[in-house]
DNA sequence: CTTGACCTTCCAGTAACTGGAAGCCTTATG
DNA sequence: CATAAGGCTTCCAGTTACTGGAAGGTCAAG
């Protein structure tokens, strides 16, 4: 399988690929034209990564998910903390967001919104205090 | 007022505004020795740039709503136009996250997280289909 | 044989800082 | 007066996870 192939299977660009070998997380094989040669094993590492990124792991954590999934003798403990861990990390941003979400609703509800240069959004940002 | 004091009382670091000079949101004047000078008008940009990073404007949103701020014959529109599309850039974000959680959790739910290899998550980032 | 679609590598840019090095300025202290 | 501490300066590099683009090799079709 050439890269074109891979990427639309695996769902994401060949740019991305070649960046996900460049960083060690696959090494696919090269046919004899330098070309990269993908085995199903690399396309299915390529899905579970694609899958991992969408779930909002980093990259490096990706390549931990990666390597205690092919690591047999994994104590599932420890990709439970991970994502434990993760999960911890989105619930802060969902809370960090809602608090934003708040704040500028009440302030573009507040806002008039038409030719006059009045504006609370504007005022509030530029409060003292 | 020297860079210290101002990134005490804006409450942020002075990195950050020696950065904002560098990308010309401010422009503080300069004493004979090389240190700049701020002016309470610097101060009151930064604390403004600082509150519209809080409600998570970019960067470039920044320059508009300060140049907004300071154009007396802004239309009230265009701020609240630009805190709409980010509030629903929020809300799209949120909704993201809100999924993600979802599905983590309940993953992390099933998974028993102990000494065993056998893992839900992994599972699941590894399925065919 | 040429065209077009793929493939290759390499370089640069993105967002918004952050860390660190090397060195000048200022102030307090011995 | 020498020096040491702390604040200031600039400049360079690194972060995250790609993405775009240039220059050029490869392959299948007509």
């Amino acid at each position: 399988m050439n890269i074109g192939e891979v990427a639309a299977r695996a769902g994401m660009p060949s740019k991305t690929i070649r960046y996900y070998e460049e960083i060690g997380l696959i090494r696919p094989s090269r046919s004899a034209n330098g070309y990269r040669a993908f085995h199903e094993s690399d396309l299915h590492k390529l899905a579970f990564l694609g899958r991992a990124r969408a779930l909002g792991f980093s990259i490096e954590d990706c390549r931990t998910l990666l390597a205690l999934y092919e690591d047999g003798s994994r104590e599932s403990a420890q990709v439970k903390a991970l994502a434990q861990q993760h999960l911890a990390e989105i619930d802060a941003k969902i809370s960090q967001l809602q608090s934003m979400h708040a704040t500028l609703s009440d302030l573009v509800q507040a806002c008039h919104g038409d030719a006059r240069p009045d504006c609370p959004i504007l005022a509030d940002l530029s409060s003292e205090k």
